[in-house]
DNA sequence: CTGAAAGCGCTTACAG
DNA sequence: CTGAAAGCGCTTACAG
């Protein structure tokens, strides 16, 4: 591996000459600046990163911080991330939070240790705040919260998404319409929540119906038979995500009730999932992959400019009616 | 941030001796030794690992190279390979190579400008050849491979594991099966399409119909249309890995095709979605999230000893039945 | 057993 | 505009 002074000695100037066009600051003479660019391209040098994160307390890499990889939501914003991470000059470092290190302190010094530039939070397993105070390292927090100091929130409104998903079972005809609600520690699950409940009070002729969930397959699945034990004659199922949905979907299946024509499901989120079950499944879809992208490219000013002040950005979510709710298509 | 210096000097000793007991190596006095000790604790010292990798040339991390993390192949495989990577002291960065970089110059680049201890590649996109010739770097391949010098290749037995799914199609009565394979410059691919050639030429009556895929859903679907229009009495299918199976299944279930009555599906891989998707697809099962594991772990043996042989390790894979073949119970 | 010194490969005031 | 020097925070022969 050639180094900088290689390349100094080759083009007949000092170390520091080649670092200031390497860094392209400071000045240093056009003819100079050729020699070294040239010799810098003829010997092949690439400048060793850990030496220049040293000297400059960076690594040149984001973490990113999600509960559990194999969750589908998750990868799709992985690669949205890493996308806009890699077009900047950045790694990927990928960390999966869920059953381990619950105050966070590992990831505290992790992060510091190892000069990470900036964090994407996608977890409730670790305290933000005490993240964001004990490392002061650039923050973008996804999905989840009220809005920290000094960190970037993107949310998506999922009130209004909620509203959407009930008025649409509403619309294809459904009379009574239950939800299943995800863990209430997750602000998420209660906007969603929130949201039902105001599209069912909309109506004089409508009561709530909830059942708590905990947003996986199997919550899904259990959901089902508490429901139908005390309102056999339910017939539009809202699940706070889109797991939940294909387990109720499957457990609806298993029980010979016909989905959509017995019971309509939607849920939220939009992960691949939902295009690719039979039925395919109706959703409040969240720009998932673009919410990646957008993270890493706030992450990314905040490291070049660390004296941007708390922001939070809400993203649209959209109906997608897909077979799950298409009782008209039947 | 505390540096070795500030521990050195509270407990009155030199860096060099702090830096001993740190790396618990060379001699130092059981009396020093707990006065370091204790040092450290009060103070939180953490020894910064960039100052550490410059001096030993190592980064505490590993790279793990896959095509397409938003593939469910690989979100269960980097879990494992997390999981002891994060047990080592280790973290894993994340590369998603499909479409870029076709030579894998970049990669390359990166591995030693950040003196990536390792890398566990799971993907076609790059020449392995090219990165192991060119970074020296321990690596283990999955998956793909017969073997590269120097390194660690982990498969499973892909042609056992074709047989076996097709003789379980005969086994549930299927007369006319049909085999859709993946791209053959992935010998994965190649050793599944023989191992059901194998099968069937054990059968007299039996003849061989096969059509190409490309392990996508959308390669399933299209499939399907190709072999029924030649073979409209087809009542077995064995596609080559689960997505081609769920887009078969997709494309069956829109053509009002029974699955298992009418034709019976098998897929490949044992991803997470052949346990959700409905009907549950029947699968020969490889142990993707211990791939995982087992990589990390045979990759930190080689970064812990660089003298290590090529190596060979072939793991078991298994049947699971699940609906989609599951005539009797019908 | 221990410390001073040099080194890992860069960057960045500072002086000129 | 440019170079010598010091520094980033560790590790590791080397000498004692």
């Amino acid at each position: 591996m050639k180094t900088i002074r290689d390349v100094a000695k080759i083009a007949g100037v000092s170390p520091a000459t080649v670092s200031r066009v390497l860094n392209n600051k400071g000045y240093v003479s056009e003819e100079k600046k050729n020699r070294i660019e040239k010799v810098i391209r003829e010997v092949g040098f690439e400048p060793n990163q850990v030496a220049r994160g040293l000297a400059k307390k960076t690594s040149k890499t984001i973490a990113l911080l999600v509960s559990d990889i194999t969750n589908p939501f998750f990868p799709e914003l992985a690669k949205g991330a890493e996308h806009i991470a890699h077009s900047n000059g950045f790694s990927l470092l990928l960390e999966n939070t869920k059953g381990v290190d619950q105050e966070g302190t590992d990831y505290i010094k992790l992060l510091k240790n190892k000069y990470i530039d900036g964090v994407i939070v996608a977890t409730h397993d670790i305290d933000k705040y005490l993240l964001e105070t004990n490392t002061g390292i650039p923050m973008v927090v996804l999905e989840m919260e009220n809005g920290i100091e000094n960190t970037c929130t993107i949310k998506v409104d999922n009130f209004h998404g909620a509203m959407l998903a009930t008025q649409h079972l509403l619309d294809v005809g459904c009379k009574k319409i239950a939800h299943i609600y995800g863990p209430l520690y997750d602000q998420t699950a209660y906007e969603r929540l929130q949201g039902y409940q105001q599209a069912i009070r909309m109506h004089d002729d409508l009561s709530e119906i909830t059942v708590a969930g905990d947003f996986t397959i199997e919550g899904g699945q259990s959901a089902v038979s508490q429901i139908l034990k005390d309102y056999p004659d339910v017939d539009g199922l809202f699940a706070g995500n889109d797991l939940m949905a294909v387990g109720v979907i499957k457990e609806l299946s298993r029980l010979k009730i016909r989905v959509p024509e017995d019971i309509a499901v939607c849920g939220f989120d939009g992960i691949y999932l939902t295009r690719i079950f039979s039925p395919e499944i109706t959703t409040i879809e969240q720009p998932i992959y673009e919410m990646g992208e957008l993270a890493a490219e706030k992450l990314i000013e905040r490291i070049n400019n660390p004296y941007i002040n708390q922001e939070i950005i809400e993203l649209k979510t959209k109906l997608v009616v897909r077979e799950s709710t298409s009782k008209s298509l039947m």
